[in-house]
DNA sequence: ACGATAGTAAACCGATCTGTTTACTTTGAC
DNA sequence: GTCAAAGTAAACAGATCGGTTTACTATCGT
């Protein structure tokens, strides 16, 4: 992939998440990214696809850092399965934290069975497969519903460090998954 | 308030809901209000202003509906607080069900200290302290930090809602919910 | 009946939108 | 070294953006 694709991609994820899908031009694109729309043109053949390469890169790596994240703040998938929050709350606190861009992304664009739609729907649902595969190796009852739950948890604890500013609804939504595992692994002793 | 006004802040509302604020234009706005630019600006001094407005109504009407809606499912706060996720899920399966329009709005508008990002801020925090009400008369352990959780139990099944289409996100936060509350009532037992 | 308020209709403003075009230059693989 | 791909620069197009203006009309309380 060339250098000046990727250029755009990253800029554009930038300026999306900063000021939504609708409120970036292709224009401010191209001359952030330091180059000529003619370019931008060349890469993608329309603002759309210049979305959905920023979305589909965007879920790429955000579930790849997540995943490594994740998995480095314990040994055991219950440990994981409560690091999740952990690892949100720091993304919370980043400086550049503008919430989920694939949620952005769907309150912008409503429209149901559109490319945009289908990569956030498929985005979440990669979460929580995610999720739910922690939650099997975890042992707990009805795994699916647990990850269910977590993944909700999680959703909310996003939304909620974004609307009120405050990163640290990743420990009131740790908390509570605390109180649900225990629930759900306390049949399983 | 006059009627051409009401109409104006009716339309804006369904159009920025299910196109995103960025997404509509004053004159589209106009035109299906069936008034003219001028009338318009007769009444609001700039888009941000009739956003405002939007904002403002809508924060109004949906904590009156959603409060209304939440004592209707019980008598007790126990079962209100359970009743907010069916509440919420009737919520999610309307037709036009396109979010919460105060998590797309910061979605759109990510600068902190702005007047939008207030009125966002502020809907959260009363919607909360509504929550923290019905703990408080539920007589919880620690009614704020249960508060928050459930609160944050909502959002996650909003969006999760939203961006899955499926309105039955409501139903496995309601579960978690009922599992947070047995444990905050346990110790009082 | 008068005058303010609220309204219509439509042109106009400069800026920005997505997208194209023309003309020319750099770069890199074979 | 050549030739195509990828690039620059900049104008252009038609639509739409937020917002203003002009000219005129309907409504309504006092």
């Amino acid at each position: 992939m060339s250098k000046k694709r990727q250029q755009l991609i990253d800029t554009a994820i930038e300026l999306f998440n900063e000021h939504g899908f609708h409120g970036v031009g292709i224009d401010r694109i191209a001359e952030v990214s330091g180059v000529t729309k003619k370019t931008l043109y060349h890469h993608f053949r329309s603002k759309e696809e210049l979305i959905l390469a920023a979305l589909k890169q965007k879920d790429s790596t955000f579930r790849n850092d997540f995943m490594r994240a994740v998995e480095a703040t314990g040994n055991t998938p219950h440990q994981r399965l409560l690091g999740i929050f952990d690892v949100a709350q720091a993304w919370f606190s980043d400086q550049k934290f503008y919430g989920c861009m694939f949620i952005n992304a769907v309150g912008e664009y409503s429209e149901p069975d559109t490319a945009i739609r289908a990569a956030c729907k498929s985005f979440k649902q990669q979460i929580l497969s995610y999720i739910q595969e922690l939650a099997e190796q975890a042992d707990v009852d009805d795994p699916r519903r647990v990850a269910v739950a977590l993944a909700i948890l999680l959703e909310g604890a996003t939304v909620t460090a974004q609307v009120s500013q405050n990163p640290e609804a990743a420990q009131a939504a740790r908390q509570t998954a605390e109180i649900l595992l225990n629930a759900a692994t306390r049949k399983a002793a």
